[in-house]
DNA sequence: CTAGTAATGCTCAAACGAAGCATAGGTGCG
DNA sequence: CGCACCTATGCTTCGTTTGAGCATTACTAG
């Protein structure tokens, strides 16, 4: 009847993106919007607090989506999902690595993402592309392939995480649609859809509004916060330039006091200028290009 | 108990953007969403077709809120809106000037809004800042109405639609807050809150993807285009620029023939390159400068 | 004392964006 | 016909932003 509501929940921590799971990492924490709720992202407060012991810090809505499953008599029920940001992990609660999910998304170097991409993926489109006689179809299939995983000459663009799921559905590479060559865990219903929605939100996000300080601490060092914004994005970026990109637009102060276990020179410790969400609307951390 | 869909279905037609609506012009239109609708985009269509006769092109979904006032028994309802944007308008259908329910947001010269920024919104502004007796508050309310009508050194940003309208509101200087100060006509419970949601999704969309061709024929003069971009942005733009940004992205294509009818000399006719939509998920049409 | 490591400071060239000048090719009017 | 006027179109200039790399600093581990 009413309306369900969905959390994707995420932090930053030892240098892994997180998400908060219920159900032994099946499903995202969700529950139905009640009248008690005052507000919707009250509801959604509740039901996460209740079902992993966490409080909710920066929210934001996602994507409402008529269930296509449980379609109930008298009227279908709704799912309104968000995106939640949080800066500690309780020890035990159901946080996951979102890359156990999406595993082709991570491309810091180290990791599988990009040989997954390369060994894996990119045969399968190229076969999916083939099964099609039509040349215009086909060249459409590769042209949509190169662009969503960055194949050829094409930009590798962390925020189509969407798209790229999308497309490993369409074209049956992952269990929701039957196939089994894709590795990465799957979740129930369309749950793992909604997390490739809330990260594609946040990579996206993080480009042009500051909302990595709300996954680190109160202080940090430009290290750390170089280091998160890899995570989130799955791809490091230049050094030097992200730091200039941050001072220069007096995101952060020093709270001079300096941290000395980096393993190098000691880093000075930042906080973030709270007063810049007033003082522009419309700013942004901007993350410069990889490598 | 279901959900409810509204639309904010858009088009712009001889200099003047215009909002689809019903009753008068007192509400958007609007209908709720049945077990027999495929989807919630379909169950949209459905309604807006056969409330107005009009079929929609370019959909996408805005926000979801719980509504605040119909709470009935047995779960809330919950409204979700999108924006749609056509092409052409239907005589006699409740097509209304935006401008008419939110006159500052239209900037362009000949046009009142910046007037009565200046005359009116300004002024009030300041007086609901001096209302409060605490220093750091009063200062965090200027800035922000500084922020939101670019007032002072600070520019107007087109797109903070959203952020000036819930300003007025709590600063209760329009009807919704029972005030008179501001002029602009009202519409049903929230829906002028939600045209501005929808107009504020537009202005930000049309600077980084390619939607104003949603708007114009299939065959455009640049001079058309730019009108266009300049009616939904609420301001204008520096001409040659324009035109460079959107011909050295390839954009367009021209179709080889020529219009007339400019008043000066003859301008190119071009079609949109639809293929850019397959090749660039990430392209934009930027928009320059004012003036 | 030396190697290793990360932080920090600075430079340089290419790309980009804002602004304006100049010219082309039509119309309407005396 | 000549002229004023208008918009379209082409191109240049200049300051800012970005991508990339070199060099130096200040620690720790052995």
């Amino acid at each position: 009847m009413g309306a369900e509501l969905v959390a994707v929940l995420t932090a930053v921590s030892g240098g892994q993106a997180l998400v908060l799971t219920a159900d032994e990492g099946t499903r995202l924490p969700s529950g139905p919007l009640r009248s008690e709720h005052r507000s919707m992202q009250a509801g959604l407060r509740a039901w996460v607090e209740q079902q992993t012991g966490h409080s909710l810090g920066y929210v934001e809505q996602l994507y409402t989506f008529a269930d296509p499953d449980r379609s109930s008599a008298g009227g279908r029920v709704v799912s309104v999902s968000y995106l939640g940001l949080a800066r500690d992990v309780t020890e035990g609660a159901g946080w996951r690595d979102w890359y156990a999910y999406l595993p082709w998304e991570d491309h810091r170097p180290g990791s599988q993402g990009g040989a997954l991409v390369a060994d894996v993926v990119e045969p399968a489109l190229r076969s999916w592309a083939g099964q099609v006689d039509d040349r215009d179809e086909r060249a459409r299939r590769e042209l949509r392939a190169g662009v969503c995983f960055g194949l050829g000459e094409q930009p590798w663009s962390p925020e189509l995480v969407l798209q790229r799921y999308e497309l490993l559905y369409e074209a049956g590479l992952i269990p929701e649609a039957g196939g089994t060559l894709v590795p990465g865990e799957r979740m129930w219903a369309d749950h793992r859809r909604i997390l490739a929605t809330g990260i594609a939100r946040l990579r996206a996000k993080i480009q042009y509004h500051p909302v990595v300080f709300e996954l680190v601490p109160d202080s940090f060092t430009l290290g750390q916060l170089q280091s998160t914004v890899e995570t989130v994005a799955g791809q490091t970026v230049h050094k030097q330039n992200f730091r200039r990109l941050v001072t220069a637009q007096d995101l952060v102060e020093p709270t001079g006091a300096t941290e000395t276990a980096t393993g190098g020179r000691p880093a000075r410790l930042y906080r973030f200028r709270r007063a810049v969400l007033e003082e522009r609307l419309a700013s942004g951390t901007k993350l410069p290009r990889p490598r």
